[in-house]
DNA sequence: TCGTTCATTGAATATGTATTCAATATACAA
DNA sequence: TTGTATATTGAATACATATTCAATGAACGA
């Protein structure tokens, strides 16, 4: 393995330990010693792979708005266009909490990104993370499903809100508590659902 | 007006002042010296009034923990024997959003219990957020409409924590953007509707 | 083998901010 | 009116912790 992959790996390692703790601790109760200890490395070399432990949450963040952004121009999200909106949202929430509980870091990276957006962390992270806009990928289907007949009637835009606000709030529950099942996709898809 | 009259008052609205810049700016970016100056008052004075920064986030959970427990246990709590459980949960939300938009402290409040729930804040408030459970009051409710045949079926518990949470989020997100019109309460009940 | 570059350490430093404090003004009770 | 308690101020302090740095060790190419 070459020096520069080593390096690449460190990065990661402490990218996930950091995910871990921001999200368990919370930003500012992390301390850099923290994170230093849990992956482990000395403090001081933190900074040669990091400049500052506001940049290493941007990068987190920078992570969260990729991986967002591959769920709505991925392949899944061609295949939007093939089924009945309803289906297709089922689908999607389905595969998410099974993919959340193999891979809990998918987990933290929901509650970070969520933490992010509404504040309490640095600005910086916070203009990131406000280039991810899930609300108007599903808004419009949603539109598709209202016209397709399986939706409710109401303002796309709004019921896309909170169908989201739902999906947060429960990945952070799931987040805040490992033993928690995961819900019936079904039961958030009714909120969308006459 | 007495002298402890006004010290009261005062009180409050440091409180009410911290509150706001909490959910607004975030509790660790929020610095004494910026709610002295929005109170108005001297940085020094805030420590005549609460002990330690955290103290007064403390405070403001135990307020909010209070109000929580009113909800369970009022008079509104009590007209739950008396109707349908999904009327009630409706009716419950309808008064729940059309009260914050009124009252914006409460959209603030319902955002700083969050948090502190979910941690990125000390120890200590963290303690005091935990003495509230909407869960298990919200859970019997929800097994009572399931005997009525309102309700789908399911572990209660499990329904109501994807109850809350989705009111949790959907809270949060009209706390962001003061523009959000409050979704119809049905949309949120469906997700217990068979 | 040797010299250069990169990885690593942990203690020293710098900085931001919660908290304290000594001084002053204001209210109240006797 | 006078004395005591309380309210108020803003600058000084203390402290926590992010960041720097000088020194050491390991890898790698020539």
């Amino acid at each position: 393995m070459t020096r520069k992959e080593q390096k690449e790996e460190r990065r990661k390692a402490i990218l996930m330990t950091a995910l871990t703790l921001f999200v368990e601790k919370g930003y500012y109760d992390t301390k850099i010693t923290d994170i230093a200890a849990a992956v482990p490395m000395s403090t001081g070399l933190m900074f040669h792979y990091f400049e500052s432990k506001e940049v290493l949450l941007t990068e987190l963040v920078k992570m969260g708005v990729e991986g967002t952004k591959a769920l709505s121009s991925g392949p899944a999200a061609q295949a939007m266009a093939d089924i009945p909106a309803d289906q297709y949202l089922k689908g999607f929430l389905q595969q998410l909490f099974s993919y959340a509980k193999e891979q809990p870091w998918v987990f933290n990276m929901f509650v970070l990104m969520g933490q992010v957006r509404r504040s309490g962390m640095p600005e910086e992270a916070r203009k990131e993370a406000a280039a991810v806009n899930s609300i108007d990928f599903t808004a419009t289907l949603i539109a598709k499903g209202q016209k397709e007949g399986v939706f409710r009637a109401g303002d796309p835009i709004l019921l896309s809100r909170c169908f989201w606000a739902s999906v947060q709030g429960i990945m952070e529950e799931m987040a805040m508590d490992k033993e928690m099942e995961a819900p019936d996709p079904r039961w958030i898809v009714s909120i969308l659902i006459p």
